[in-house]
DNA sequence: TCGAAAAGTGACCAGTCAGTCACATTTATT
DNA sequence: AATAAATGTGACTGACTGGTCACTTTTCGA
């Protein structure tokens, strides 16, 4: 049974999270090598050694707290967004849009914290120290087995094509986050507050592109005609996820 | 017309060149941050000061002419995979394919380059520099124009749905990165020689995913069954890229 | 051969910054 | 109220490194 916390250890927390969100901005705006101590700690409001006290890895620390709340909360958004209840209650393309749109909407609203994971993880997972690398390896596998859960069980009904599930799941999410990234980046250029990035459609064109690929069904033949030929036209239409931007 | 190369010119260019490799397998090793000027110049064998006569643009300069150099290529490997000869007389799905194999390939023979980008990119194109973050987005925007040439093209022959060529080029590019980016990390990681990436297997199975999407075609109806019924199943096969890994 | 130009060198320097810790302040306990 | 424990501070320090430049060496042209 968990005591209580006190009013100390909840100050203390406060505190720490404090902290912790001012480094988050910091290592969002700046990256984590360019990033100051200094600048953390008035961010905070408390001195530069006082950062030691809440954080025994130092700047270090507190960006590996950063990931660890990234990782966790993604991970609960896949157990969320794939529980069984939901699962037998809608189709696996509606259960997947839903997901796509939380995953896009959660990113949008912890901004910071996906920069961080943007600007840090290749860098440390391709860097020399091998805790680092491992670390990111083993926070991506967890993501990619809890996806692959859903994904095997709708290739069991069927719905999806016979394929390694992991493998799968590794393009769903890095699809996701490509298309994040992307907004984020048309965001900061154009600096256009009036045409906000649209999860909703970037959702959809997701759920599409991925599910249903970019071919046209009349040509998911063996015998392709060539480019050259008179081939009829299908004239479906999927509306552009960069329409709202 | 362009004077022949004195052989002083080309011993400069030949000296230059050493050191840009130095700088590219320092920057892939280290990361741009960490890689110092001192161990570039010893891997080039000159003394420090020396690089600032081949580079005025010191360290920054090497970086950037790094980038150019990889963007050039893959531009040009864009046109040449695309070009009005090859799409005359093969199908699209042949021509993608074959640019995406020849593109992993290209990405495999200059692991480092690609290392260097990967490493460097985001932390540049969200930084503080709006020069840096401009370069980028130039030379990024440039690659998804060739690239949504042949994209628009298909579109009008009817081969792809109609969908923003701009947006499909994106995402092919994406994914095309994505899954060499995983590649070389799981060759980081497992250090296993004889398992190596097998790219013919990557572009198939990329080839399909984007052609064809996850969504097995019995399945792609507006009145989809749930996973929970007893729905017919598909049982085709696609062989996944991660076999050979 | 000699002088000028080109090329090369590495010690030096200024600037940077994470981590430390002696000291100070605040809070809790007796 | 006095003492102990907890918390906070920022000057200091050691390590680091890109860029500079006085000096050296090599190459080239007359």
């Amino acid at each position: 049974m968990h005591a209580p916390q006190t009013r100390r250890e909840r100050e203390r927390l406060s505190r720490r999270n404090a902290i912790l969100e001012a480094a988050q901005k910091e290592f969002a705006d700046k990256g984590y090598a360019q990033a100051k101590l200094e600048d953390i700690a008035k961010r905070a409001e408390f001195g530069k050694g006082t950062l030691y006290n809440y954080f025994k890895g130092g700047k270090q620390g507190m960006l590996f707290a950063s990931f660890d709340q990234l990782f966790d909360d993604s991970e609960a958004l896949i157990h969320e967004s794939f529980s069984n209840d939901i699962m037998g209650h809608k189709s696996f393309r509606e259960v997947f849009y839903d997901y796509t749109l939380s995953c896009l909407t959660f990113y949008i609203d912890r901004k910071e914290l996906f920069l961080i994971l943007v600007k840090e993880a290749h860098l440390m997972c391709f860097g020399d120290d091998q805790k680092h690398a491992q670390y990111f390896r083993d926070r991506r596998d967890r993501l990619i087995d809890a996806l692959s859960v859903p994904v095997r069980r709708a290739m069991d009904a069927g719905f999806l094509r016979t394929m390694d599930p992991l493998a799968v799941a590794h393009m769903i999410l890095g699809n996701i986050e490509g298309i994040q990234i992307h907004a984020f980046l048309e965001g900061e250029l154009q600096q256009k507050e009036s045409e906000s990035f649209a999860p909703e459609k970037a959702a959809h064109f997701l759920t599409t592109f991925l599910l249903d690929g970019l071919a046209n069904k009349n040509h998911n033949h063996p015998n392709e005609v060539h480019l050259s030929d008179n081939a009829p036209h299908d004239s479906s239409h999927v509306q552009s996820y960069s329409d709202g931007i």
